[in-house]
Parts: structure tokens; C-alpha cells; sequence
RNA sequence: GGAAGCGUGGCAGAGCGGUUGAAUGCACCGGUCUUGAAAACCGGCAACGUCGCAAGGCGUUCGUGAGUUCGAAUCUCACCGCUUCCGCCA
């Protein structure tokens, strides 16, 4: 949610930011709308004053045992008045509310304008590209040659973007993950943390993914209450952690990291990526989220993008940060980093983490506040996945892969696959051998 | 699932329906004392909204929502959450 004095005061300023990610800000309805808010409040409040100071004087006289009868009868009459203008502005403020809470956060001025991901800035490439004296295969022949990748069975239990993983590959997954998860505690002085998967509304409204994009969540109704959701990512449950928190500034920076199942209905993306793994509507994340103050806020944004980094450089797998546009940018991003993994098979880059800094605009909606010597100020979150445990599978599988169908194991992998160097080929079995 | 109890400021914890936005303690901020610190003492200190150039004024808020009343932290109802005991259970 935007700062409501900044728009008050800068409606230019707000409508030109806005602008640069495409968006055309109505300025003179929000304008109609303000004026109306104002006189209603005022006009409102003013009534209230009248009857609280009329029922003061009750008080007063009664305890002096004189007569209030008089003053009673005056105060009783502003009653119809005073429900009406605050069943009105009530409603204006429903209104207005439901406004403000549709309205994206602005650019930081770092970020270029565009309209979309052909607008975004490559910032830096790591890592040579390989080479490969054979055809070169895809993550999903590759799996199914090693008999750890299923589309099909995945499919008869659910249905399509769903995927299953056995043997090797399936541990394969689970190294990753542990690794990830290693790394960010052991290196970067994250703090692991276990969350649930389903959340409540408020969670999704204080990220930013309700009111505007319930579309894209798996719902959850419940006979007695409000729905739950399933999470698109762990940046909900782990930002929610500190939703309606006044923290001591001592406290902070808070770094989490924590591994999820991610879950999206992936709405309107009918047709992209339908092959493999790259797009599923169930997949695992690791997802690291700083808690900071605004004045440190964005260095850790380049420490936090770097830390999602340093895991596909002890991958030794190539990327390219890119700076997205503003109009690639999420709903609740001030700036984001995206990293591109290399895929050999697609000959291109392909998103494996997005790392971003969403200034203060979470922290309105969740009431995240941090105690600044006698003032509570709104604190700034920042998160991205380091990394996206399914990608980067798909990029191992892809860059790592032999003529004879093998796949090397990333050494930094080996000690969490009992030492294995490679992943062999099998040749191809039923996926109803040896199940129960 | 059954029973009882409880939700008040950063924390703990008082609070007859009426000048109570709320005692007290801790924490925090400023000061006195001290070479410095601690202790002691003095003073200050809720949030949010709104009007105003400012000083300051006004409004709302005691889990949430409705109700009673001229007036609700205080009374009534519903909901949410927490605690304890019993039952059940991965």
C-alpha cells in the first residue's frame, strides 16, 4: 500500500512513477474522491466533538446533583445527524480503501521504465556456457532416460503441470534443497524456519497477492469461516511473521530462510511452458526474506541477490542477473533482480530466483513496525528465492548432462548423494514395477 | 469433542457506566549527581487518523463486530484467539 501523505501531497509525482510501469493514474477522480473524504470527516467529526463535550457536561452536572434534563435533550437531538454522516463516511472509506488497495508500489527511481521483459537491463553474466559434442537432450528425456522423472503418472493423479520424481532424481531434489538450505545458515547467517502451507487472507492481503490476484492462488473453502490458501510462495507465511509486530531496532535485520512446496494456479499462463518441469502448479522454493530498517534496506538488497548467486555459482551453473523494468515488476516491488539460469536445451535463459525489495509498501499492509527510539516506524522486507528447487533440477539435468544419458553430480552435491558422481541411465521400467 | 478461565499501552499489570486515554512497575528518552558508569533522585513517554504554516485542536482505538445508554475498557449478545483440566490422537 502507498504512503496515503505522499499521494495527498504528490499526486504528480505518484501518477508519473506510476506511470513508468505503464499505469495510468486517474488523478482527478482520486482528487473528486479526497475532497469528498475530507468534508465528510471533518463535517463528522465535528458532531462527535459537540456530543462528547454535551455528555461531559452531563456527567459534571449530575455528580454536582443539579438538573441535566436540558443538555440531554440537546444532545439526543444530534444523534440522527451524527449516524448519518458516520454511516456515510464509512461507506466513502470503504470505497477509497478498496482504491488505494488495487494501486501497485513505485519504481525506485534505479529502475528503468518499459512495458515489458524485452525492456529489462542485463546487469551481469557469470559462468561459460557449455559445449556438447552430441544432440543435446532436455531435462525431460533426460529424466525419463534415468527413470526418475513421470509426467505421465503425475498426471493420472492429478492432472497436467504436475510432476513426479523417483529414485535418484527424487534425491536428487532433496539434496538440493538440503544444500540451499546449508548454505543460507551456514554462510549467509540465515535463520531456517518451518512455516504453514495453507494461510489465511490477511497473510495474502499484507504481501500484496489479495485483494487483486486471487486468481492465481488454489483456494481453500472451509464450512465454518473464511477460506484458507495455498501458498504461492513462502515469502506470505514468512513476511506474515512479523505482521502487526512493533520490533525492538536491536532485533533487527531478521534473516529467514525456509523451504516450501509452492502452489499457483498459474491462470492465464494456458499454452507457456506445457513440457517438463519449468511451470508446474506445485513446485519447491527456497525462499530467503530480510526484515531490515529503511536505512540499510538496500544493500541488503544486492547481499540478499548475491546470496541467491553464490548457490548457482557453487553450482557452477551459468547465469545473467537482469534488472527487470518497471513493468515487468511484480505488483508490491520497488525493485527486483531476476537471475536467468543458462537451459542448453532451450538455448536460453530462463528465471531461477527473483530477488526484490518491496520498500515499505508490505510493511503498511502488515502493520510491520520497528521501534526507532521513541517512534514506530514501518520497517522495509525484501526477499527472493534462493533458489527455485525444481529449476534448477531442470538446469542440472540440462547442463550437466552425457553423451551416454549419465549426468554428472555437481560436486558440491556429492556429499549429499552418499558420494555419487554420477547419475546413470536405467534402462526403462514400468511405473507400476515395485509400487505399493 | 467436554469444562472452566482469560484477552487493557513496547512488556507486565490495575481499572464503582460519568471531567479515565486509562493507576503502578519494568523498558525507553532527557536531566541532577559522578572522572566515567551504575545506583539514587527529578521530569517526560500509547497508537492511528484528521484539521492547522505552526503552536496546538479535534476524532477513533482497551481482541473483533453488533447492541443497551445522553455517555461503555466497565453492561448484553455473537465471533476470533489464548490458557488450564478432561477425552482423543500422527
Amino acid at each position: 500500500m502507498l504512503d496515503i501523505q505522499l499521494l495527498r501531497t504528490q499526486v504528480a509525482f505518484v501518477a508519473e512513477r506510476l506511470a513508468t510501469r505503464g499505469m495510468i493514474f486517474d488523478t482527478a477522480t482520486f482528487e473528486t474522491l479526497e475532497s469528498a473524504r475530507k468534508d465528510l470527516q471533518t463535517r463528522t467529526q465535528e458532531l462527535q466533538a459537540k456530543r462528547n463535550t454535551l455528555s461531559k457536561q452531563i456527567g459534571i452536572l449530575k455528580s454536582k446533583g443539579e438538573d441535566a434534563a436540558a443538555v440531554m435533550s440537546e444532545v439526543s437531538g444530534i444523534g440522527e445527524d451524527l449516524t448519518r454522516n458516520e454511516e456515510a463516511l464509512m461507506a466513502l472509506q470503504t470505497r477509497y480503501n478498496a482504491f488505494l488497495v488495487t494501486l501497485p508500489n513505485l519504481p525506485h527511481e534505479s529502475v528503468p521504465s518499459g512495458k515489458s521483459e524485452t525492456d529489462n537491463v542485463e546487469v551481469a553474466r557469470y559462468g561459460v556456457l557449455p559445449t556438447f559434442d552430441f544432440p543435446v537432450k532436455d531435462h525431460v528425456e533426460i529424466g525419463e532416460q534415468l527413470g526418475g522423472l513421470d509426467f505421465a503418472t503425475a498426471v493420472k493423479i492429478t492432472g497436467s503441470r504436475f510432476s513426479l520424481m523417483k529414485g535418484s532424481v527424487a534425491r536428487l531434489h532433496r539434496a538440493l534443497a538440503q544444500f540451499m538450505l546449508n548454505t543460507h545458515t551456514e554462510e549467509h547467517g540465515y535463520t531456517e524456519v518451518y512455516v504453514p502451507y495453507l494461510v489465511n487472507p490477511e497473510s495474502l492481503f499484507g504481501t500484496g497477492q489479495l485483494p487483486k490476484f486471487e486468481e492465481d492462488l488454489f483456494k481453500v473453502p472451509r464450512a465454518d469461516g473464511p477460506p484458507f490458501y495455498l501458498i504461492p510462495t513462502a515469502e506470505v507465511p514468512v513476511t506474515n511473521m512479523v505482521r502487526d509486530e512493533i520490533l525492538a531496532v536491536d532485533a533487527l535485520p531478521l534473516k529467514f530462510v525456509c523451504h516450501t512446496p509452492c502452489f499457483r494456479s498459474e491462470a492465464g499462463s494456458a499454452g507457456r511452458d506445457t513440457r517438463g518441469m519449468i511451470r508446474q502448479h506445485q513446485f519447491d522454493k527456497v525462499e530467503l526474506v530480510q526484515i531490515v530498517t529503511p536505512e540499510n534496506s538496500w544493500e541488503a538488497l544486492e547481499a540478499l541477490t548475491g546470496h541467491a548467486e553464490m548457490i548457482l555459482q557453487k553450482l557452477e551453473l551459468p547465469y545473467r542477473k537482469m534488472l527487470l523494468c518497471a513493468g515487468d515488476m511484480g505488483f508490491s516491488a520497488a525493485k527486483t533482480y531476476d537471475l536467468e539460469v543458462w537451459l542448453p536445451a532451450q538455448n536460453a535463459y530462463r528465471e531461477i530466483s527473483s530477488c526484490s525489495h518491496f520498500e515499505s509498501f508490505q510493511a503498511r499492509r502488515l502493520q510491520a513496525r520497528y521501534r526507532n527510539g521513541k517512534k514506530n516506524e514501518l520497517l522495509h522486507t525484501i526477499n527472493g528465492s534462493g533458489l527455485a528447487v525444481g529449476r534448477t533440477l531442470v538446469a542440472i539435468l540440462e547442463n550437466y548432462q552425457n553423451a551416454d544419458g549419465s549426468v554428472t553430480v555437481p560436486k558440491v552435491l556429492r556429499p549429499y548423494l552418499g558420494g555419487m558422481e554420477k547419475l546413470m541411465s536405467k534402462p526403462s521400467t514400468s511405473t507400476r514395477d515395485k509400487t505399493s
